[in-house]
DNA sequence: CCGGATCCGGTGACTTAGTCACCGAGCGGC
DNA sequence: GCCGCTCGGTGACTAAGTCACCGGATCCGG
C-alpha cells in the first residue's frame, strides 16, 4: 500500500528518518457537513488535510457569520494547533464543506517532529504565516473596504472558467461579512449595469473587466 | 553585570544550556515614535520586548487606521517572526509608543533554540496563540459589534484607577476601527446621559457600571 | 509676549450599510 | 398536488461612514 505522504507533494523535503514517523499515521475520513471544531473546544491534534475542503467561520452574537479562511489539501488548520501548543481555546468554527481525508498528528509526535526536523518546522511556520495573512486580509476588507468592492472581489474569486458563480446570496454575504439583504440589493444594482446576471442559486459574470475594475477602485 | 534574562520573569523555565545562548545577546534601545516595521518589510529577527510598548496598526487605502494589538514587555512581535520563518511579508505597521528596550534574536540563534529547547518552543507558540487570539477579537468586534459597545469597551479598558482615559477622539477611533467624527458624536451622546465627561485630550468616566452594561449588551 | 502652525474637536449634509418584518416564488419530497 | 423549505425581494428605518469646513486650544519659535 502506498503511503499518503508519498502521494502528497507538500512535505517532499522532509528528512527520511522523520518520514517514517508520519507515514505510520493512518488518515481518517470525515463526511461533509461535519462540524469539526466549535468555539471553546480544546484541540487535540495537529491536522493535515489530504483531500476535501474545510471552511473556518467566525460567528457574532447577532448570528451573522463571516468566513475566515478555507483549508485546502496539504494545509493545516492552524487554530487547532495553537490550541494544543499554546493552550488557547479554539475561537472559530470549522465545518467540513466536502468529504474529507486528513491525518491527525498527536501532540507527542508533533513535539518530536518539531524538535527534530527543521523542514517540518518550516512547514508549520509557513502554514502559520499563510493563515495570519488570510486573517489580516479579511480584517482589512471588513474594516476598510466597501461592500460593493468586496462583492466584486469574491465573485471573481469564485467564478469558474465560464464565469459561473454557484453560491446563494447568503453564501456571499457570509464570505464578505455582511447581511443577505445587502448582497441582494448590490447584486441587483450590478446586474442593472449589465455586468452580471442573477439566477436562482448562482450568478453569471458577463463583464469580467468591469468587475475587476470595481474590485480595485478606492 | 546582571543578565536581562534573569530580570525578566517570562523565560524562567528555559533550560540552563540555552539560557547562555540568549544571555549573550545585547538588548537594543529604541526611542519613542520610531516606526519599527512597515507593510512589505522583510523582518530580520525574532524580537523580545523588555520594556516599553509597541503598537501594531493596520492601515486601509482610505487612510483610516486600526489598532491590531499592543506588544508589552515579555512579549514578541509575532508578525516579524512569521516574516523570517514563513517567508511572508509584514502586513502591519509597528510603532514604538514609548522608548523601548528589546532583544533581537537573529534567525540562526532562533533556529537553534527552536531545535533544542522545548520550553522555548512553548514560549513561541504561546506568543502566537495569544496574538492570533487578539486578532480574532478585533475581527469579531469590527465585523459584528456596534460602535457604541466597542467604544464603551475601550474606555473601560483604558481608564486608570480614577476613571481617567487620556486619549484623543482620534486615538479612540483607531482603537475601535472607525472614524473620528463617529467617536465624537457617540461620546457626546454618552456624555449627555451623564456617564462620562469630555475634556480636551481625555475622558473621565463617571458611571463605570453603566458603561459596563453598555459594552456587554447585544 | 506675540503670531502662526498645528492639533483637537464640533457640525451639517449626505451616502452607504445593517436591521427588521414580511412576502412570494421556486423547488424537492412524499 | 400539497407541504414545507430555501431563496430572494422589498419597504421602512437606524447606524455608521464620508466630506467639507469651522473655530478654539496649544505649542513653539522669535
Amino acid at each position: 500500500m502506498m503511503s499518503w505522504l508519498r502521494d502528497a507533494g507538500f512535505l517532499a523535503a522532509l528528512e527520511p528518518e522523520w518520514r517514517r514517523e508520519l507515514e505510520g499515521l493512518k488518515p481518517v475520513h470525515v463526511p461533509a457537513r461535519t462540524t469539526l471544531f466549535r468555539p471553546g473546544d480544546a484541540a487535540q491534534s495537529f491536522v493535515i488535510l489530504l483531500s476535501g475542503r474545510i471552511g473556518v467561520y467566525l460567528t457574532g452574537r447577532n448570528g451573522r457569520e463571516l468566513l475566515l479562511y478555507a483549508v485546502s489539501p496539504g494545509e493545516t488548520c492552524v487554530q487547532t494547533t495553537l490550541g494544543v501548543l499554546g493552550g488557547a481555546p479554539y475561537t472559530g468554527e470549522a465545518i467540513a464543506e466536502t468529504d474529507l481525508v486528513a491525518v491527525m498528528v498527536p501532540p507527542t509526535v508533533f513535539e518530536r517532529l518539531m524538535a527534530g526536523s527543521s523542514s517540518f518546522r518550516q512547514f508549520v511556520f509557513r502554514a502559520f504565516a499563510a493563515r495570519l495573512g488570510d486573517l489580516m486580509f479579511v480584517l482589512e476588507q471588513v474594516a476598510f473596504v466597501k461592500v460593493e468592492q468586496r462583492l466584486a472581489h469574491v465573485l471573481l474569486d469564485r467564478a469558474d472558467a465560464s464565469g459561473e458563480v454557484s453560491a446563494t446570496h447568503q453564501d456571499l454575504a457570509v464570505a464578505i461579512g455582511t447581511a443577505r439583504e445587502v448582497v441582494s440589493r448590490r447584486l441587483e444594482a450590478i446586474a442593472s449595469k449589465g455586468w452580471i446576471a442573477n439566477e436562482r442559486g448562482s450568478i453569471r459574470i458577463l463583464d469580467r473587466a468591469a468587475l475587476t475594475k470595481m474590485a480595485a477602485q478606492p
